[in-house]
Parts: structure tokens; C-alpha cells; sequence
DNA sequence: CCTGTGCTTGGGAGCGATCTCATTCTACTA
DNA sequence: TAGTAGAATGAGATCGCTCCCAAGCACAGG
């Protein structure tokens, strides 16, 4: 496969380089039978044109980068990105971008910067947002550099957000359990150093002072969003001497692991208590019993946030830069009515 | 951030242009005194050398590509795919290559192959094995494209490839439920088109043969591999008149399915049914009962797969040319001894 | 003292596109 | 019919690096 370049195919076609150039790029003075003849010639000699010399001579590359911070890297396990990923993948794609994929671990972070921003080999950046203090972040919109971040933060402002609707996503969620006539309802929340979890938290709370339902700070318990992480909340929240009858779950993959607390203690879900989780990941309504929880559009996360980004990189700025998602409840077999 | 180019560095550490480059490509012929000089200037000035213009001259762009196919993305949701990323970007990283990432679904294919093929932005691909007769495989083998692939192939051969031993691995399983006294052992597969799922399927047969077990074909179901798939095969199964005392599950996703399938019957693994399953994906220690399954060092098979391509790219060819690493029995709550 | 050898160093010529600017061509107006 | 605006085209410079080759230099041997 030797390759062809701009030269021969303007030979070929019997016009200048520019006008080959003119053509890839659409650049409207071109006389369509002109144009017609170089295209025909592109498509017979399946030329494409070098990415390395095109970048050199625009200063673009159509390449963006989606960077998964430190601390998302942990539960990267999650069902969560592959959706993302997907819809972030899908909407490049059609807009003839690339994805460049950038794991930054624990102290890479400054090299990691160095290598992808000065080298410049991307026009702009995904980033999933994870610790409020994360030290990339501030580097990033201090730079300039076109962001969308995917997930909000309390005091940065990068020029672009998408996030879901995470604190109404949590009211919808307790608002259930409240009508189901639970009154004692307990929380397992994410660590409280992502805003993610801070704002389901905040759900959690608004709902119950909205239904009058005192706030009870031992029935909020802190745990990793992890499997483990819920295993231990829920443990803990079982050990109580007066215990919740329904608890909402920050997220499903930590549900899966209250799941098996209360299995273990010889309970049963929704009989003993009701179970409501976060995200409705694939695994969700496979569990014993099935989850009902709080789906996010996740893969529309990932295509909008990518949009965004294409948009403002090609001139187009979004009408909003923040956008909100809107979660929905699912309804399933975990919860029940109180028994009292 | 205006960029300096590697003639200011030059300029200001009193060299040429040319010397600074092999400083920076680590060259053997420049004095110890002159390197530390340019090191220095380069490192006060945060230079990092442009990524087109290096890859426009020396044709070489350090970046390789993971190609995720179609039919690989329907099942995308598996959390195999974190972890094999995870690997695959950790080992990237350390030797200062990037990832893209592509998924190729449904028509793209050729569109895809002419863009990042052709446009020479990629020194290698990753490419995860799917179903055995995909098309874009033969295109990639004969255009001699630096290639791994992730999973064998029953034909095509192409230079390198890593894998589990799959059917070590069924083997594995099954005489494990033989060991427990089963006899009469169902086996749930994935869709046979793909390589994987005929491999543990043969393991399955292996084991049984070996043991001078006769081999059922009803007993053998074929599914997708999700929770779905999983789910109607393990239907299928216990509507059997003389229904298997234990069911070997091709994968962790679908054993979930079937879990799911036996509660819905009423029935309780492993005291009615015994249940093994295939990857050891994080949420099989939260099912309940816990899933005994066959472990794979899925993270290891990603950086395995970066290693061998760019050990390849940098012209050390690897030793082995194909990689299998073995995958372990883990024993949980889901196998137990037959009852008659 | 001169020449040969081997290590450092510098300069120039690309790599393959884009982009600006000047030139040619077309067509319309006065 | 000449003049001219505007569209279409082409040539050259340029993007920022690598790599080849020639020149500079020091030292050893004859």
C-alpha cells in the first residue's frame, strides 16, 4: 500500500494542489465538473489525505481526547463507561473525529499534561469529572483549553458542563420510598469528595425535610462507590438498633453489595426492607430482586457531551453551556410498601 | 501558552536545532555537558515537541489503536471491557504511546479503514476478536498492518495474538461440577460465531468425554452473551423433563441471566442446581448466591496485547507470537455436591 | 608534523498538507 | 466594445520537526 500524496492526485486530475485541497476541504470556488473529476480520482486511488502533515499546516487535528481522572479510574470498573464511552465514540465518529483515550493515574498527572496539551495532538478534551480537588482540572480551564466536563463542580466553572440532574434524580428516588410509607429511610452515599455524591446526598435530604421527615445522621452512611463499598454501609446500617425499613443507595453497583448484607443477615428485600439504587446499569434487573432504581441516560451523556465540545471546536458554540439531564425512576422488585 | 519551537530551544541552550533533537530522541552522540544543557533549557521551558511534525517527518506517530468491532459492541456493556482498557492504557502510557479508540459498528467498517488506515495516524492496531467471520480482519492481515489480536482465530493468522486458554478454562469448570458428583451438567454457550464461545464449549465437551460422560445435545443451549441470553437458555434448560443437576455458564454476564431464571422457577442454586460461570467479572462476588467461576487475568491480557504490539512497533519482535495466559477456578457459594 | 579515525555538531533538504496572494478567466455592465 | 467585479486557479511560502551528509575537532600513530 504505497501511499499517494496531494501532488499526485492533482497530476492525476490535471489540476493544481490547491484546488485538490480545495476540494477535500469544500471550499466553495471550485467549478463542480472540476470538482466532480478530482473527487472521482480520490475515490478511484483511495487517497486520504496524511493526518500529521494536515495538522501541521491547519494547527487541527480532529482529534479529541476524553481523560479519565485518578479517582474514576478506581471504580472504573463501573457499567458506567462503556456507555459513555460508546456515545461519546459514535457522535466522533459521525463528525470525523478520532478519540484519544487518556487514563491519568496518580502522579502522571502533570506528565500527562505536558505530553497531550503541549504536543498538541488533541483540539479539545472530555473530561469525566471525579474529586472536587482533582489538580488537573484547575491547570486545564486556567490553559484555555476547550473542556467539557462531564459531571459538574461546585466552584470551578469550566466553560462546559453536561451532568445528570443528579439531586432530582435522588428526591425522585426517596419521593418513591415516602409514598411506599416509609418514614425511617436510610442513605448510602458516595464519598463525599465527588460532587456526584454530594448532590444525591442533597436529594436525599431535600426530599425528606420536603415530607417533613426528620434528618437522622446515622442513617446516612458514607461508603466507596463500589460493591464493597455498599457491603459495609449496609452492614453498618443493619447493626442499628432501630433500623431503617427502606435505605436509598447512591449507586447500583453499591446496591449489589447492600444487596448481599441483608441476604446475609438473613433478610429479605423488599419484605424486611426496600432497596432503591442509582443508574440503572445493564446488571440492575438481574439482581435478586430485581433493582428497581434511577435510570440516567448514559450513553446521551456521553453523545452530548461530545457535540458540545464539536461544536464549540468548530465555531458553533452551544446555545447552553451547562446542560442537565433528566434522570427517571425504574420501577422493579426492591421496594415495597412498609410493614409496620 | 504561546508554544516554542525546538528552534528557540536551540537558540537558547546555544546549539542547533539539530542537536536538540537528538537530545530530545535520546541519540548517543552528544556530550554529556551540551545534553544537560538542553535538558535544562527544555525542562524551564516546558517544551514538548509537536506531535505533527514530528510524525510528518520521521512517519512514526506513537499512537496505536484499539479497535473494538461491532458485533463486540453489542456486548460492550460487559465490564470486560474496563479492565482490558485499563491494561492496555497502563502499559501505553509508561512507554509514552497514546490510545485511540474506535468502535467500528455496522457499515463504517471500510469508512473507518480508509481514515485511520490510510491517513497514517496510527503506528498499530489493538483489535479485540469478535465474530470469527469478521470482515474487517483479512483486510488488516493483508495490508500488513502491525496487528494484535485480542483472542485467537480459527483461520485467519494473523501475526500475534493473545488469549485465555478458553477451553483449559471449561475444562476447569466442568470437572470441578464432575468432582461434586454431577453427572448429567448442562452447558449455556455463547453464540458459536465467535471464537470464545466454541472454545469453551469444546472445553465443556473435553471434560465430559474425558470423564466418560456421554454428551447430551439438549443439554448444550446457545445464547447471546448477556444477561438476556442467559436468562431464556437456563429457561430452556430447566423446562426439561430430566433437567441437569448443574450448568456450566460460558459467562459471568450470563450466569446472572440464569441465576435469575432459577429464582423465577423457584428453585434455589446450589442446593437444586448447581451453577458455574466464566470471567470473574467484579459483581460475581455480589450475586447471590456468590458465583463460583473460571478467573481471567483480564487487565493482563490488555497489557500483554500493548506490549507484544509495541515491542513489535520499536523492533524487538516479541519472542512468543501467541500469548495464552491461564485462567483459575475461584470457589464460591454457587457449586455444591449433588444430591440425589 | 601530517594524516587518518571517530566522535560531535551544524546546515539543508525534505515530510505532505494548508493558506495567502497574485493571476487568469468569465461574465456582466455601462 | 471596453472596463471591471468576482469567481476559479496556481505558485510559493510555511507549519515544526527528522535525517542525511559534510564539516569541525581532538587524538593517536607513523
Amino acid at each position: 500500500m504505497e501511499q499517494l500524496t496531494i501532488r499526485q492526485i492533482a497530476q492525476l486530475a490535471n489540476v493544481s494542489r490547491s484546488t485538490v485541497s480545495r476540494v477535500i476541504n469544500n471550499h466553495p470556488s471550485v467549478r463542480p465538473e472540476v470538482r466532480q473529476r478530482v473527487l472521482e480520482v480520490i475515490r478511484e486511488q483511495e487517497y486520504v489525505p496524511q493526518a500529521a502533515a494536515r495538522s501541521l499546516a491547519s494547527r487541527r487535528t480532529n482529534v479529541v481526547t476524553l481523560l479519565i481522572p485518578r479517582s474514576s479510574a478506581i471504580i472504573f470498573t463501573d457499567p458506567f463507561f462503556p456507555l459513555i464511552i460508546q456515545g461519546i465514540t459514535e457522535t466522533c465518529s459521525e463528525r470525523d473525529y478520532s478519540v484519544m483515550l487518556s487514563m491519568v493515574t496518580g502522579l502522571q498527572e502533570r506528565d500527562f499534561y505536558q505530553r497531550v496539551l503541549r504536543s498538541r495532538m488533541t483540539d479539545g478534551l472530555l473530561m469525566l469529572s471525579s474529586d472536587i480537588d482533582d489538580p488537573v482540572l484547575p491547570l486545564l480551564i486556567n490553559d484555555q483549553m476547550p473542556l467539557v466536563l462531564i459531571g459538574e463542580h461546585p466552584y470551578m466553572q469550566p466553560m462546559y458542563t453536561v451532568d445528570v440532574a443528579n439531586r432530582a434524580g435522588a428526591v425522585l428516588a426517596v419521593n418513591h420510598l415516602l409514598q411506599l410509607g416509609h418514614r425511617r429511610i436510610g442513605a448510602i452515599t458516595g464519598l463525599l469528595q465527588m460532587k456526584t455524591a454530594i448532590d444525591r446526598r442533597d436529594g436525599y435530604k431535600q426530599s425528606l425535610l420536603q415530607a417533613g421527615v426528620a434528618i437522622e445522621h446515622q442513617l446516612m452512611i458514607e461508603g466507596e462507590f463500589t460493591q464493597e463499598g455498599g457491603y459495609a454501609a449496609m452492614r453498618q446500617l443493619l447493626s442499628l438498633e432501630h433500623r431503617p425499613s427502606a435505605v436509598f443507595v447512591a449507586s447500583d453497583t453499591m446496591a449489589l453489595g447492600a444487596l448481599r448484607a441483608i441476604y446475609e443477615a438473613g433478610l429479605h428485600a423488599p419484605h424486611d426492607i426496600s432497596l432503591i439504587g442509582f443508574d440503572d446499569v445493564p446488571g440492575a434487573a438481574y439482581t435478586t430482586p430485581a433493582l428497581t432504581t434511577i435510570h440516567q441516560p448514559i450513553q446521551k451523556l456521553g453523545s452530548t457531551a461530545a457535540t458540545m465540545l464539536l461544536d464549540h471546536l468548530e465555531g458553533r458554540p452551544p446555545l447552553q453551556q451547562h446542560i442537565r439531564l433528566s434522570p427517571s425512576l425504574v420501577l422493579r422488585q426492591s421496594c415495597g410498601p412498609r410493614v409496620s
